[in-house]
DNA sequence: CTGAAAGCGCTTACAG
DNA sequence: CTGAAAGCGCTTACAG
């Protein structure tokens, strides 16, 4: 493969010159310049990013480590965070943390070694996110999406914060006549899991309706978890079974479907469902889903944009985004027994919430 | 950052011997090896994996280009190629070419240019997929997935047939009495909208069924074609209409969904809908939608191995899986018009089809 | 088993 | 505006 060497020789000028007129460089003759892009047409010169890399210390490539790939919230931050790395100019490669924290580490690592000029991480706080704490210290580039862990001053957090939509649901759920409600929550290990779990505890408080603790399943974000405990929920004695389930993310939510429909129970006569993180598809599930829908995109976007403050040297701001109750007719009444898919796609939105909030602040 | 020239002045060793140490390279000796380990330790020593590359003239980095992130067939078919790539010590930015020819491009030359040691893609065959070609003839290790284009001989293709599915999808149709059946077709650009189609029209012609232009719908494999192409079936003259819609993939099953809702049909009372490609959610939808799955992560793994081998210097095979039928609700009988959604999570399958068949060719 | 030295392919002060 | 030269941080023949 041709060289800048190979392009200065054809175009009859030095290394140094042939590299200023393919960078840009202001100061080139407008001759050179010409006759440097020629060569490096006929020569179909490419710049070996690798060794233009090792010269700068720069590589224009971000790292994104999120828990699972698979969980389209996750997959819809990857895409958003793609596109605006690409507009800014950068690469993105993709670490799948998989739930595990020796997963993490793992891809923390590599990508460390790979010299990515900023790292955008959704992590759990494992007490063996040691590894990511230190980075946190050591200076590289790095800010938290989604979820955050302790220990890490001074890294941006940029997030939903879910509790006034969590708050919506209850209140709608108990609107529509459950006071049994149970949840399924993710680990306690993750912000998110944490502040969902409060949240609804509160709002359950606000409401006058007791805690009960067999009404709380420990999930994991995953499925089956979801599955599982809903099999549990529903085989409690009939004056305890819950008469709503609300499920932490839209993957618990598919195994609580499993669960139900195993039962033999209806949604929502039997029981109502609702699930947080919205997607496309839970406007046709049967019924509609009712889900709190984080703005997911943006969120992707606004990370990008203070990961490359941090690395281009501007104070970065962490940025925290309101999430919104979509409710639909898993919970009883909107839309109907049937219906509350109608419109434009995944657009299906009754808003209990306020306006988009915004909260910067300078991050160090 | 610690280097190891650093590691070599605390280990009191030249830097060949801490690189030959932290390599793994054999003749070492035992005490130097430990010498080395424990400065590298000390200081926290990461390999500057940029340098390595440049000197190694390999990166153990894929790229894989895919059409759109978004859509569940790549993001699980992306999982799994990351997954298997980590086993074999690679890892992998992915490029969202985005369903458009440019962006696949751009994709492509910011892979190239960072020296990714090898290329995997699903293209459009577009008429500027001369890049891609040129790229083929070129050397780099080249694997297509899913799709591929002419004109580029020599390349592996790892892919499911889809065609035995299709017809065996057609048959369960006809058997349901059907008649009039829809297909909305991927774009004629792409291998797998191509196959599908004429698949299709095979299987209705062997039923002795006319073909019947006006119930060929253009989509793209978006939700909006599918959206788009089904409110103009529903909309034909009675005695055209279809009974029956088969959509080309999942995303534009979505939004035929979208356009029946809007119609106020039913299914499969008013009409039967089936997609290729099967997901989790659509054992949930309603009704529980009939599609055809493909073995999608095996694909990725399949494909990932035909990369490194390629690589590698190894002999690279094309790896041909079958698709299946899934045979649900959605076009009427496959458990009633309730239920079809039972035991475990996204295994409610009916196969129609015959084992799965694996043809190995090698490649050149 | 070990070390000195070359070199991977660029960019960029430095001097002119 | 241009060029010669140094250097980014490693690995690896080569010689011992």
């Amino acid at each position: 493969m041709a060289g800048i060497k190979d392009v200065a020789a054809r175009a009859g000028v030095s290394m140094a010159t042939a590299s200023r007129a393919l960078t840009g460089h202001p100061s080139v003759s407008d001759a050179a310049r010409a006759a440097v892009r020629a060569a490096a047409d006929e020569l179909g010169y490419r710049a070996n990013g690798v060794a233009r890399s090792l010269r700068t210390r720069r590589t224009r490539i971000l790292g994104l480590v999120v828990p699972d790939v698979l969980n389209p919230f996750f997959t819809e931050l990857a895409r958003a965070v793609e596109e605006e790395a690409r507009a800014l100019g950068y690469s993105v490669i993709i670490g799948n943390a998989d739930d595990r924290p020796e997963q993490l580490d793992h891809q923390l690592r590599s990508l460390l070694e790979r010299r990515t000029d900023g790292l955008l991480v959704a992590p759990a706080d494992d007490p063996s996110a040691e590894l990511l704490r230190r980075t946190a210290r050591s200076g590289t580039p790095l800010v938290f999406v989604d979820r955050w862990i302790a220990g890490a001053p001074g890294v941006p957090v940029v997030r939903a914060d879910g509790r006034a939509a969590v708050r919506a649901l209850v209140r709608h759920l108990h609107r529509l006549g459950r006071r049994r409600i149970a949840v399924i929550t993710g680990p306690a290990a993750t912000a998110t899991g944490r502040e969902r779990l409060d949240a609804f505890r509160g709002a359950l408080g606000e409401l006058g309706l007791p805690p009960r603790p067999e009404l709380i399943g420990h999930g994991d974000f995953r499925a089956e978890s979801g599955r599982r405990e809903t099999a549990r929920l529903l085989s409690l004695p009939r004056h305890s079974r819950p008469d709503a389930v609300f499920a932490a993310d839209n993957l618990m939510a598919l195994g609580a479907l499993d669960a139900i429909r195993a039962a033999g129970l209806r949604v929502p006569a039997g029981i109502a469902l609702a699930a947080f993180d919205d997607i496309p598809w839970f406007a046709h599930l049967d019924p509609p889903l009712t889900a709190i829908a984080q703005p997911t995109a943006e969120l992707g976007r606004a990370a990008v944009r203070a990961l490359a403050d941090r690395i281009e040297g501007r104070p970065a701001a962490s940025v925290t985004l309101d999430a919104r109750l979509v409710a639909r007719a898993s919970c009883g009444e909107p839309g109907g027994a049937r219906g509350g898919g109608t419109g434009r796609l995944g657009n299906v939105r009754r808003c209990d919430d306020g306006a988009e909030r915004r909260e910067r602040e300078s991050g160090s």
